[in-house]
DNA sequence: GCCACCTCAGTAAACGTTTACAGTTCTGTG
DNA sequence: CACAGAACTGTAAACGTTTACTGAGGTGGC
């Protein structure tokens, strides 16, 4: 570990200036001569070139910053996977934020671009407040918000439509015949919590369903808390019939609390997740859950920065990634056929000693 | 967006020299006059110190890179959960790499310490050749290695007992009746793979059960070729009455396939996971999964490297951490009761329009 | 054989900091 | 009031690159 070779070193070695070895590691037209003597130098010493002096001098430190709210949730993770090979293919790295959707923490990272040691970021924010709006107006690389911001901010944006998401889940629920819908949501002071309880009390009006104040409980987006809320409605609502959540782990939450109060799901309770997360999928009962295509928005979100990073200024975009409704046996009651349809054996062909 | 103020845009405003701004900024002992001048011009022209030049000078990025074979595998994502937080708390960024598992991509990462845009690392590959090992040797920044290196490897090294933990599912299996217990393993050139099946085999051993090669399935370590494989052990051996799976995911596509061959989990085959992940206590049925510390293995590590960026140089350290078994449904039959007591209303209090 | 031109290489400045060192101003003492 | 010493500030070099500019050497045309 110690002080690696510098282009000076090269140089001295291979007894020529810096500058011809600088052309040369950078394949700009040098003598064959030169080149072949310094490329020597260069593999004798085993140089590599110092990433921090050229960001230095460029301008450029390929590198980008992801910032997600709370890096334990899955749907951020689902991001993380898509933006990472986008960013890798075209020679950037990621940086990670965990902001704990501390409003302070996100304004930082949005500051902190001033620091130049990423050439952009994507954020996806829980709440975006005025000084959010502010902070990113005046960003120093340009930035890509996943999540709604008001219309008219100067910046690209990647939103779910969580509007149609619960649309689909109520009707759902309705064409199999539910009635009593209850809406177990995050804080209504967060982007997606505000949308979702919007949406459902606009998809309960188109589908002539009274708004009850008791079919609706706030909590957060875990899934502790998403069993309090669960339980809090059923205390209040013991006939409810099935359970609009913001999100699968509100969900998975609110399913442990119907299986120990002896509630059947979807028998007695239908339960619906959103995101659709990995966990949507391998549950118990498997949970019918909205994709709000968490992996298409993080795809959009890098290829909107690339397109910054590379192609520079232009008017910003806003992407709008449809949802998905995933019908599975929280709802159906049927478990979907594994897509593993390798062909198994005979089912019992014990070899003798039976039961 | 145009070009932010430098210290010497500051040092003409305020009237010093850049010297004096440094000194300021950096909080060293400067007269009160000084100081208040050097603040109000940095205030207002909005001041944000270049990182990338103070490293350049500083050689010191607060950057921290972990490479993992595959962003997609949750115990991956166990370990970024862990170390995020540990990096932050001391000031350090979080760059991931995603290699896919191809050594040369792990080798160029190694070797990338060298352009000193990470002061350290933290990897987790699946193999390690000897090319690792003398690359790793010549790194230019301290190393941790989650996952076996040979033994004088002069390198911090966060190691899981997977033999340990396959011993307690054997037993654990032994002890519920199972005889004909089989293996669905990854590729045996891999770290897991290697040590799984060896472990299998011993512990097989100690049971004073024989070993039977018909019993034991190669594939990789995802859901769908664990399908496959337990697939082609079951037409194999269709009498096998449990499985013990290298990871929660073939365990997954394990159990796919055995619901797909009508036998019930675990009245006639019983299935063990690895990894605790998620996805093992959200499963239908839940399933039983020896854990081997994914986020006590990343939490280590970051502790570690931080201590050798904190501290210097010291002799390499090895941590190993202790398995655990958590015996759930797809091994016992009986759901684990929820840990979400919140007290449920009555079962059917319905209003009426009764069923 | 001279000159214009082209190719290539070297010098030096720049990127934005930090910091060793030297220099200046101030304070207090004799 | 002079001077020692303390307290502070400024100059300049350094970190490791890239690159504009200049200059050296070679080639070819007339």
């Amino acid at each position: 570990m110690t002080d690696g070779p510098t282009i000076n070193t090269i140089a001295a070695r291979a007894g020529v200036s810096i500058a011809s070895v600088s052309r040369v590691l950078n394949g700009l037209p040098t003598r064959q001569e030169t080149v072949r003597k310094v490329m020597a130098a260069a593999e004798e010493l085993g140089y590599v070139r110092n990433a921090v002096a050229r960001s230095l001098k460029s301008r450029r430190t390929h590198q980008v910053a992801f910032a997600m709210a709370d890096i334990g949730n899955p749907v951020y993770l689902a991001m993380v996977r898509q933006i990472q090979p986008v960013l890798k293919a075209a020679g950037y790295r990621l940086v990670l934020h965990s902001t704990d959707a501390i409003a302070a923490d996100e304004i930082d990272v949005l500051r902190s671009l001033g620091e130049r040691y990423v050439d952009g970021l994507i954020m996806s924010p829980l709440r975006v407040t005025d000084e959010h709006l502010r902070t990113l107006a005046a960003a120093r690389a340009p930035v890509v918000i996943i999540g709604s911001v008001p219309d008219g901010t100067r910046v690209d944006n990647v939103r779910a439509d969580s509007r149609t998401g619960v649309r689909l889940a109520l009707d759902h629920l309705h064409q199999l015949g539910r009635r009593r819908i209850g809406l177990v949501n995050g804080p209504l002071d967060t982007v997606p919590g505000a949308s979702r309880g919007a949406a459902y009390a606009e998809a309960l009006g188109a589908l002539g369903l009274p708004y009850d104040e008791d079919l609706v409980e706030i909590g957060d987006f875990y899934r502790q808390e998403g069993a309090r809320a669960a339980a809090a409605l059923l205390t209040r609502r013991p006939d409810v019939d099935a359970l609009m959540c913001a999100n699968d782990l509100i969900a998975l939450g609110a399913v442990d609390v119907l299986r120990a109060s002896g509630r059947r799901v979807p028998a007695d309770v239908a339960v619906v997740g959103m995101d659709d997360t990995d966990l949507a999928a391998a549950s118990w009962p498997s949970l019918t859950s909205v994709s709000l295509g968490s992996a298409e928005r993080g795809k959009a979100a890098a290829e909107l920065l690339l397109d910054r990073l590379l192609n520079g200024e232009r008017e910003p975009r806003v992407v709008t990634v449809p949802p998905r409704l995933l019908v599975r046996a929280s709802t159906s009651g049927r478990e979907p056929t594994p897509q593993y349809t390798a062909v198994p054996s005979e089912p019992r062909t014990t070899d003798g000693a039976a039961g």
